[in-house]
DNA sequence: GATGAATGAGGTTTCATTCAT
DNA sequence: GATGAATGAAACCTCATTCAT
């Protein structure tokens, strides 16, 4: 996990207040990127006076780290709910790809924000978000493809951990592709048409088809 | 194509003032960002007055606009010339990958460029650049699965559009993966590697194992 | 009367800090215009950092606007007074012009700022401001008109409208030959005396005699 | 007369281009006010260059200054001929009022950069141009009056310098109102009409009327 | 005479952060 | 704890003027 990045008055806040400034946070950083944000227009529509803010947060960034914590949480705990059944790698995809699907709709903002790091130009900050962010995921991803080539469910001979980025990398920027505008507009040039128009089961079957031979790849 | 973006002025410039302009540009833009960038940094390391660039370029987005057009001529121009050979899907996918590393340490400037694109946040410019950036590349990606449709060369019952798009982020994020602070840390998370660190040699043959099973399904 | 071109903030300052900043506004203003007047120098005047003045004004411009608000509307109470009263035409007639005389010493830059309005360029703006100052007291002046008609003070042939232009516009000018430089110089010119050294009651007397019956009118 | 702000070099330019010069700069002048015109611009319109420009004119003042003196000598000649007639002084009042109204089509631009002077606020500058501009019209103005004390066309009991000014301010007035949006607008406020709807005619008539005999002045 | 590329001071505006109450 | 008025550095952009060719 990330070191905390609020200050202690932000802990005792009750947790209405909490919820309120996170959730307004999200909303202003996913929607015009951690520049264009401005925090007193976060302050004043969560309701709490600017001063207020700087007593629960150091400074924007901080700020911003703590929202970007919460709503990375959020996604994660969707997906991790998937990674602790018991069902076959095959099963697991599909379900991970309709979560994704149904993500964008209900998380677009997590998503967004997700997508605002991920060109995050400050290396160290990408080091720490990077870390906070990616660190559970990746060994739930990568322990769920080891157990798969244990099964035999994988070819023999793949890197479990090269595989499970690839895998990851497909179902990050598939979300991408549902939120964030560049990626949705890059989706309909490729294919035609808006991601919303397409019918959601044909996406689903064909990245399963994309990602599927891999898997069951038998000689 | 897109609109040109810069004045007359800037056309009848000498070659190695507008290179250097350009390229002096993309550092800038590729470190800090748009938004973070300094339109006067940019002028004083191209040797040249702020007054002067404002003759050759009427805002600093329209310089931005085309920075990140010279930088995606590049990165497309290698892309091309894979795609112009008449070789099979599979050995046209080890070259791109094979380009995509090699590309990663000679033009890394237009790659980050790239990435900083895909966060955009102005739905407007995202449009825009989506049009102009991926437009041609995305063409070339469809035409040749298609053709290996027709080829036998890959499943027939795969969408050869969405067949495309899959396989161009996976060859995406791997760019972004060599050269983006985020994204080379999440690669680092995964692989437990740094990209550097890792043999090209393993990345390639792991990626087309990925992609080949797609390819040469038979039941 | 004119929408407010002021923020709340600007509402909540005190009353001291309001007049400071319009005051000081209205000198700059009237000294440099429009375009040479610089905000700095008017926050810093005002005892204020720029900063705070952008929190009570959005823009130059709104700031400019309400300092003209106040300037007009000083102006125009000194009008005001005069039109209310029962005299007949030719007494309130001299009332105002001996006003207007007064008023070029107390108010000399409130009307100067007035002059700066009269050769506006922004035509949108031009029509804005011409309806917020010369609204209300062009209705007071043609009724006053329209009243003295019915009486019989003036000539039956007369049309009320017109008079009150052409009565008010020479009022006007005199006021500017008191106080912009380029009228006072014109007033010189033609009478070859500075407005200041002329005694007022010939101006008054002159100007009466020339509304009141310039040419020998007979019947 | 002015001294002369131009080089000599703009002496042994021809006549076409001093006179392309002048148009278009009068044209931007009147158009923007001094300070929002280019002076690039009003080259780059005149067909020569910004250098050259700079040979025929040391400053943008000089420039604006030998416009004004062009357009105002323009503007005096058409009033000239009116005072060389033997007219009495209400037919050359009336001859002056229409030759007002026609210049207003005319010469717009040269009315606006009168009107732009008007408001002047460099007071040496406005001392200058009124010397200039007023000097010669306003001794003819006054030589007619004074000519028709003396043939008892007028009060006797009335100063003809300031009656002269007085008439004037009427007269400038009204042309500004023909193409200045300010006094355009404060027009139609005060007549309900807009200055082109209203029949010619009829502001000639009322406002002969009012200089002729306002009131009905009974000895 | 003629060009137009080049300069750079200066002005408006934004916003993260402070601090007195 | 809570407020929000106040700060000021810093960024974008304009345009009169110069000068080498």
């Amino acid at each position: 996990m990330m070191e905390k990045r609020y200050k202690e008055a932000f802990e005792r806040a009750t947790d209405e207040r909490k919820q309120k400034i996170l959730e307004v946070g999200i909303e202003e950083f996913a929607a015009k990127g951690y520049e264009n944000a401005n925090i007193n227009v976060i302050a004043k529509n969560a309701g709490i006076s600017i001063g207020l803010m700087y007593k629960y947060f150091s400074t924007k960034e901080d700020l911003f780290v703590t929202c970007i914590e919460q709503g990375m949480s959020i996604l994660s705990s969707t997906i991790d709910e998937i990674f602790q059944s018991d069902d076959k790698l095959l099963v697991k995809a599909e379900k991970l790809i309709r979560a994704t699907c149904r993500q964008s709709r209900k998380n677009a903002n997590y998503i967004k924000l997700y997508n605002e790091i991920t060109a995050e130009h400050d290396s160290k900050r990408a080091m720490l978000l990077a870390q906070a962010i990616e660190g559970a995921s990746s060994r739930k991803y990568v322990k769920c493809i080891t157990d798969a080539l244990a099964n035999g469910d994988v070819r023999q001979d793949m890197d479990p951990r090269l595989f499970a980025y690839f895998l990851d990398n497909l179902l990050t920027t598939l979300q991408f592709s549902f939120v964030c505008d560049y990626y949705r507009n890059r989706f309909m040039i490729y294919t035609g048409v808006d991601v919303e128009e397409m019918n959601e089961e044909q996406i689903v079957r064909q990245l399963l088809k994309f990602i599927e031979s891999a898997f069951t790849f038998e000689k």
